[in-house]
DNA sequence: TCTTTTCCATACCGATTGGTATCTTTTGTC
DNA sequence: GACAAAAGATACCAATCGGTATGGAAAAGA
């Protein structure tokens, strides 16, 4: 039962790191504070990443599997009218902003302000990850602009980012802020927005 | 001729700060990479500032009176109609999208992602000058909803936030893109929104 | 002109940084 | 149990970090 699984540290330094970073930001944040939040030495630490930076995209993409677990499991995800699913989408993520600041944020959104000029591969990773998540959103917003909005003068593609745009932006205001109360209050102006965009009555 | 006007080292030091702030983030940023793009040396910087953090909490100062020139002496501001003033605010935006990706961005959405939790003071450094900021559009969107939207169910206030979340999401996607594409579209999205939030029928 | 204060340059320092070298321990395999 | 490979611990290092000490030049006040 004692027995070692394989890349526990390595996960253990993985987590301890997306915490860590979304915390303090990729530069703020040592590898030596990595490995005391892990638990570990900077021994196993070397032996899993080459350097800071390796363990930094291997972040982004253990960010994107965590999340894909959390919105892939969320009760949205089975509802059939593919507007609901947009609009649960928005709710769901309401939802999440009762957590602590440091909670809800986005890893990837934090990360690529600090490093998109200077570390060009963290950067495409982030970038990766978040259009990832992103084109999931697509194809809902895709199949509701199909049923409710067929002529709208907007892609689906656009008004996706959008989204995410608030969301990002949202973050940034909670953390200045100290407070998701701002954010919850612009996610209700989202919603209200999508809700006009794809007008019931059609049905 | 030759004679120094006073404190021309401090704000060139402010300028280079801003600047290697909203490219590489505070904490990669480093006194000396200031001082170098200031063309100063480290005994001017201990000088005028006591330390960093006191740097960048003044950095966040200049930028506001910086950023307050710029929207101060935009066209749309002298636009009679409020909803125009709110569009215009957003058009104006807009155009500034058009520049360079390290040029449009903002200092303290920038700064704020990162010390919002070790630097308390630069938090609400940054908080403080984003409110001052967004004040000025509240007023405006007061003023273009007693006109337009008397009875809608939101407030100024956080439909102002609302935009300001928008773009500083947008500044995130253009950073990680290396492209304000996906800005631009979301701020059309933003401007129809607006739009259909003060219809211009009932004039 | 003399003096005081502001301003800025040089040299330096202790602490911390990412990273390496080396060695021991654990784990899977035969 | 033998053995190779993976995993992790310890000690260390050069470079860089923010910050200090100090001295001199320029500006301002008298």
């Amino acid at each position: 039962m004692a027995s070692r699984p394989q890349n526990k540290s390595k996960v253990k330094l993985l987590d301890a790191a997306m915490q860590l970073i979304r915390q303090k930001g990729y530069a703020a944040t040592t590898v030596d504070d990595i490995c005391a939040a892990a638990g570990v030495t900077k021994g196993s630490f070397f032996h899993h990443f080459k350097n800071k930076d390796e363990l930094g995209i291997e972040a982004t993409g253990q960010w994107e599997t965590m999340t894909e677990a959390v919105f892939g499991a969320a009760p949205y995800r089975s509802l059939l009218d593919p507007r609901d699913r947009v609009l649960g989408y928005v709710d769901f993520r309401a939802t999440m902003l009762e957590w602590d600041v440091q909670t809800f944020t986005c890893l990837l959104g934090t990360m690529v302000q600090e490093v998109y000029t200077t570390h060009p591969e963290l950067r495409a990773a982030c970038n990766e990850h978040m259009s990832n998540h992103t084109a999931k959103l697509i194809d809902d917003v895709e199949a509701a602009k199909r049923l409710y909005a067929p002529d709208a003068p907007w892609s689906a593609q656009s008004l996706a980012y959008y989204i995410q745009s608030v969301l990002q932006g949202s973050f940034i205001f909670a953390k200045a802020k100290l407070s998701a109360e701002v954010a919850i209050d612009s996610l209700g102006h989202l919603k209200r927005h999508l809700e006009t965009l794809f007008p019931k009555t059609q049905n």
